[in-house]
DNA sequence: TTGTATGCGTTATCAC
DNA sequence: GTGATAACGCATACAA
């Protein structure tokens, strides 16, 4: 009976707006003016200041949810958080913070189950903004979603055919320079562990490779196509294909950063000296690439202005609610490191 | 002015509970109940499964969370995303997954003043959990939030004195056994690169670091202790530093991994051969060090199972939200994982 | 079991 | 500028 009065510290419910503005001798209208930025009268502001001190006041955002239909989250649907994932979430975090946004997040692992499952909280949870990675298998979810009213943005892997904006890098463009080095190093035998070619950056990683060759009039040969699923496992199953061949490669172009692991794990295993036996490169940079020994050459993903560039696509759509163009494409440039895991053939 | 109903694909607003209870013919009660897995009458089920689907009904947690006061999110708050933080959230997110609550993150990056812009933000948000790195300065900030009813738990850093649940790992004894390996090793003249002594972690670790030498009987040498701040910069540093001793360390141990990065890219470019010339050993393994020629030896941290207690810590607390006991703790053993940097002296 | 009515903490729309 | 009041979408106590 007398609990609730008596028990005033552990669940004493937080002070609301309304008892500010008992506390300050003002409307709620007043105070929510006040907690909004616009102008009220000094005398009151001292006052309503006073009174949120006092009272420990925090201002409810899931309640103001409920009439702006703002909560100030983006969710992010991101498969893993590797060295990739992970740095960029870094600077993505940081990035929207300014805009007084965080990152919700739902890491799926490569199922489809867990992609839906995401779908739907992140739905349920009325999220600002939406980052994901396309996945073919999500496009009627994902197209509701937009039909919504929902702002989506794609990065790595596009999900063509629907209305949203996209951050990519050119991956075409980078893994051709990075296959046009290695034929410039003298390379002939070149085999590509490939991502997945359903995912658009598996797709265009591997059509960049294609462009070197055609270009440089060296023959596609199938056999020198091993795929790799992304994994570091899929990396070494790769290369272990690849060494038993007739003739095996002199060069790997790898497409991602666990592959090219799994790879050079395998190769050590092996007793293949890198870059003596055989050259790697890698899309995708990590830290401890540059100190391996050799280091990794390798393409580097401008990860931190891909951040960027979300940031602002969600904090420019976001500022203008009513438009639905048909949405902005950002395509971005790779770097490519050289290092010594690239040599002349022979 | 005909504008809001011919517009109708856009900005058509969601529906809501009552829509559907309107087209099923029932009670909003009854929608409600269902929604919440409550038995109802089958009839009344199937219309409303039915009106679900037409209308493309999704509940609100915003809504929800208003009566409830659960949004089914859980702040944390870090201060990066690198390997260490990267795998941790990936497991992490995946554990809470299955309660159906998603992590909300904030990325501080060692800054103080957004440390406490995080916790406003998360206030705000009113999260159902908050899992952090203690840190000194938060202490009456993070004890208001606790105060307010907000379960807290801390890895990695303890903020000692606030009622919160903790996750730990063996910090002192995993260092301590580090140490011995390098002194079964014949090592004598050992130097330690530090984390943040303030840091209960860094403190703990340059304790098992002292524990070893003392117990060995091997006198401590301020000489030997070196500052790395945690960050890559500050390990190469500190190698620069320990490098122009008159009797330079024959081996090193480092407290955390970009650190440990630091030494190795400094010792590389001043022509020091680990293990040859000098031995080092990790806090914290990373992928690539099993890659790197020599192996790095290193003290790994059991990463999912600290996700792991931390969903469960979380889980069990949020089930009974009355109860307020003091916290609990969880501590748990580190494996050493020998490859090649450390080797006998001489 | 089901329907009704009220409250959760804000913001927005009015008159004043 | 300010004060009163009506939503926002859901959950729940209570009556039926």
């Amino acid at each position: 009976m007398t609990e609730e009065l008596s028990d005033n510290s552990s669940k004493r419910r937080p002070a609301t707006i309304l008892d500010v503005a008992r506390t300050a001798n003002v409307a709620v209208g007043t105070v929510s003016r006040y907690l909004n930025g616009f102008k009220i009268r000094r005398a009151n502001r001292e006052q309503i200041e006073m009174a949120i001190q006092t009272l420990n006041y925090t201002r409810s955002a899931v309640a103001a949810a409920m009439k702006s239909d703002l909560t100030h989250v983006v969710g992010l649907l991101a498969p893993a958080f590797d060295e990739f994932h992970g740095a960029m979430l870094q600077h993505l975090s940081q990035a929207i913070r300014r805009d007084g946004r965080a990152l919700l997040i739902y890491c799926h692992g490569a199922d489809a189950r867990i992609m839906e499952e995401a779908l739907d909280y992140f739905a349920t949870q009325r999220i600002d903004a939406l980052i994901m990675a396309g996945a073919e298998e999500l496009y009627d979810r994902v197209d509701k979603l937009i039909d919504s009213g929902l702002p989506v943005v794609f990065y790595n892997n596009d999900l063509k055919g629907l209305t949203a904006d996209r951050v990519f890098v050119e991956n075409r463009k980078a893994s051709r320079r990075a296959v046009d080095h290695l034929i410039d190093l003298g390379h002939k035998r070149i085999a590509i562990i490939s991502g997945d070619l359903e995912h658009t950056s598996g797709a265009e990683r591997y059509l960049g490779y294609q462009d070197a060759l055609n270009e440089r009039g060296i023959a596609l040969d199938p056999k020198y196509f091993a795929k790799g699923s992304w994994t570091m496992l899929g990396g070494s199953d790769a290369v272990e294909k690849l060494m038993v061949l007739d003739e095996p490669p002199t060069a790997i172009f790898s497409a991602s950063i666990p592959m090219t692991i799994g790879a050079l794990k395998c190769l050590k295993e092996n007793g293949r000296k890198v870059p003596d036996d055989i050259s790697i490169v890698s899309f995708d940079d990590a830290p401890l690439f540059n100190l391996h020994e050799p280091g990794i050459t390798a393409i580097a993903q401008p990860i931190e202005r891909i951040a960027e560039s979300l940031a602002t696509v969600i904090r420019e759509r976001l500022a203008q609610p009513d438009e639905r163009p048909s949405g902005r494409t950002i395509n971005l440039d790779c770097d490519i490191i050289l290092r010594g895991s690239a040599r002349p053939v022979g």
